[in-house]
DNA sequence: GTAGAGGTACTTTTT
DNA sequence: GTACCTCTAC
């Protein structure tokens, strides 16, 4: 095989001297050699709080200082807040030609070229993003056609999308996964397949990709297809991706072939951190990084610059138990702090109200409510506390668990903005048309094919007419409304009109059909006209439905603050939302066997270990309060009340690490 | 073919 | 408290 030989052109970094900003005195060595790094493949291992942000945001302006135009440096975070973030961070270091970086998440990155270059695949110049609920709702409803009557033991829903979509990430095959992991269904193995392989087939007829076919199709298009790879290449000359530890193996490949021939690609991440086994995320990556490379430059941080120590000895302690990775000892020059406090509740109220007493308390003190988050396991511990904050006004706003554009109501809108941008998008159509009445599975079946089947067209305007008189004459009128309110609008969108607008005119269409199915839907409502208001942020109805897809709003449109307040809010997280934050003061909540960790983690020696590391995630968000607790009763769901054992990673916590304490509530009238 | 009643069994984390 | 399935009456 002949070696391809290539000269390059190594620009070398500008003499120092004519740099604006001072590097050598704002960053400690091991930063600025990450920061000063130029040519070649480069692995930053960065502790938690040894100031991974501010090292990329100083690359990113030392870069553009260095002539590299901004449009050619890419930037992959694992949220796309966080690149916003970060990128705003470099501008207000250097100037606003930071904010011109391409950044972005593996999976809006590939959307956006996609878009651009799809048509090489053969896919669609229009196509919808399926979120994984629905994604796993065609699942179910070709699971249905496919077994009709036979087989009776089948994996639910939510289970044929963990093995699909494990499959694909992990770049493994059906059968590797069920064997792995799903063993009782290996005998279902070939029925697997031909699900999966009428899945993929329903997408591409629909014009529909999942957030796994963005992935893939961009692998695809690097693999496949040299001509536009090198036009990418040329376009994207420094690559940067953060958070490597939680990367798939199918992301680690498409980095790979992104950093293309001059390997200029610089992965940050902390093998201590990996929390995201569960999507595919395979801690090896960051390990095996240097080797995807011609030359790999390893530079470590480890002087943390977030926490006190007695903080950190409780994370060391943590994480030293870790079965593998890399020994690690993060230290701190600020010596002096309070140490970690862990106490014990009698029940999680009780937890509760010392919580909204001691952030009260912390007020006090100065510390505001947006420099103190409590984090928890699952989203669900927040039921109680959320309770008895809401009762002391004190405004708070919630990360993790059930995001809004999830919700029903809000899907219903959605799928009526997702038809008027794109009429095959078969999955939008199926949850609208049994929203009307009269029509249930059957009927809105026949019209989905009648569309795939290029009988409905936007713009013929009988086309709707002709399909009617095979169906039901009750649901006729029904549907023929609103099939006229749709193909109006659609040629509204063909005529540039604002998402907002569009949207506001699907509301209204969906006003009455909210208020008879929902006895709460003066609530609903609300979030309705929420999203309405998002839109006016978006002149496209392409991007605002993308957007939502690709980047979806957390918990900043509900957030629960008390009118009274203006102030910013405290934070309510699940740890997994909390990565990358910090603040002066953290409660860790609900800390029991059988919630962290949850049960489930007890069934592979991995899964517990990533608990650990989720753990030390959390313990590592605090600066200098860090409170671990713990309600000695909590209600189950079927049973009442429980009694409950402290989580195990407590009890690996030496005595003269933590504080130890236990609440009681004392009655003023008689003590306690 | 559809709508609503009444039973069951789960709730980890997210692009 | 809820999401999902089954059964029955239009």
């Amino acid at each position: 095989m002949a070696v391809e030989k290539r000269v390059h052109i190594l620009t070398t970094p500008i003499s120092r001297a004519r740099y604006r900003l001072r590097y050598e005195e704002e960053l400690n060595p091991a930063q600025l050699q990450a920061v000063m790094h130029h040519h070649g493949a480069a692995l930053v291992i960065a502790g938690a709080g040894t100031g991974k942000t501010r090292t990329l945001a100083y690359r990113v302006a030392r870069l553009v200082e260095d002539g590299v135009p901004p449009e050619s440096i890419l930037l992959v975070t694992f949220t796309r807040k966080a690149a916003r973030e970060l990128l705003h961070r470099a501008a207000q270091l250097l100037d606003g030609r930071c904010e011109r970086v391409a950044g972005g998440t593996f999976h809006s990155f590939a959307y956006a070229i996609l878009r651009r270059y799809g048509q090489a695949l053969g896919l669609p110049s229009r196509f919808t993003v399926l979120d994984q609920s629905d994604a796993t709702d065609v699942l179910d409803l070709l699971r249905a056609e496919l077994l009709s009557n036979r087989q009776r033991r089948f994996p639910q829903k939510k289970t044929l999308y963990d093995i699909y979509t494990a499959a694909l990430n992990r770049c493994s095959t059906i059968g590797q996964i069920v064997a792995l992991e799903y063993p009782h269904f290996e005998h279902l193995t070939p029925e697997l397949e031909q699900l999966y392989s009428s899945y993929r087939a329903y997408k591409r007829r629909h014009g529909l990709l999942d957030y796994d076919d963005l992935l893939l199709f961009l692998y695809q298009l690097l693999e496949e297809h040299p001509a536009i790879r090198a036009q990418i290449h040329a376009q994207f000359r420094f690559i940067m991706v953060d958070e490597y530890q939680d990367t798939n193996p199918l992301q680690h490949r498409i980095s790979v072939l992104l950093a293309g021939p001059e390997e200029n690609i610089l992965a940050v991440g902390d093998d201590a951190q990996s929390i995201y086994a569960f999507r595919g995320a395979d801690i090896r990556n960051i390990v095996e990084f240097p080797h995807s490379f011609r030359h790999c430059t390893l530079i470590r941080l480890e002087e943390n610059y977030r926490s006190t120590q007695p903080i950190l000895d409780v994370a060391n302690a943590i994480i030293a138990r870790a079965a593998y990775g890399y020994a690690k000892r993060l230290w701190s020059r600020q010596t002096e702090g309070p140490r970690p406090l862990l106490l014990q509740a009698e029940d999680e109220h009780q937890q509760s109200l010392f919580l909204v007493q001691q952030i009260l308390e912390f007020r006090e003190q100065g510390i505001p409510f947006s420099e103190i988050a409590v984090l928890a396991r699952a989203s669900h511990h927040f039921v109680d506390l959320e309770l008895e904050l809401a009762r002391a006004g004190i405004p708070y706003r919630k990360f993790g668990g059930l995001k809004f554009v999830e919700t029903a109501h809000v899907k219903d809108l959605l799928a009526l903005a997702r038809i008027v941008y794109n009429l095959t998008d078969a999955v939008s159509w199926y949850r609208v048309l049994l929203l009307l009445d009269g029509i249930g599975p059957r009927t809105a079946q026949r019209v989905i094919e009648s569309i795939r089947e290029g009988h409905l067209r936007w713009d013929d305007p009988h086309s709707m007419a002709a399909l009617l008189p095979t169906l039901a004459p009750h649901c006729r009128a029904p549907l023929l409304q609103l099939w006229d309110m749709l193909s109006a609008l659609h040629s509204l969108l063909v005529r540039q009109t604002p998402a907002a607008e569009l949207l506001h005119q699907l509301a209204e269409f969906y006003r009455p059909i909210l208020q008879n199915r929902y006895d709460d839907h003066h609530r609903r409502w609300k979030d309705i006209e929420a999203v309405v208001l998002l839109a006016e942020r978006y002149q496209e109805l392409e991007e605002f439905l993308a957007d939502l897809v690709l980047d979806p709003p957390t918990a900043s449109i509900i957030e629960v603050v008390a009118p009274s307040h203006d102030e910013p809010p405290l934070t309510l997280s699940t740890v997994h939302s909390a990565k990358g934050l910090e603040w002066q003061a953290v409660f860790l909540i609900t800390l029991l066997d059988g919630h962290f960790p949850p049960k489930a983690a007890y069934g592979s020696a991995e899964a517990f270990e990533e608990e650990r590391r989720l753990f030390y995630v959390a313990c590592t968000r605090a600066k200098r309060y860090l409170y671990l607790l713990y309600p000695l009763r909590v209600a189950e769901y079927g049973a009442g009340w429980a009694f409950s054992k402290p989580s195990p990673f407590l009890a690996e916590l030496d005595d003269g690490l933590v504080e130890h304490g236990r609440l009681a509530t004392v009655d003023p009238l008689k003590g306690e």
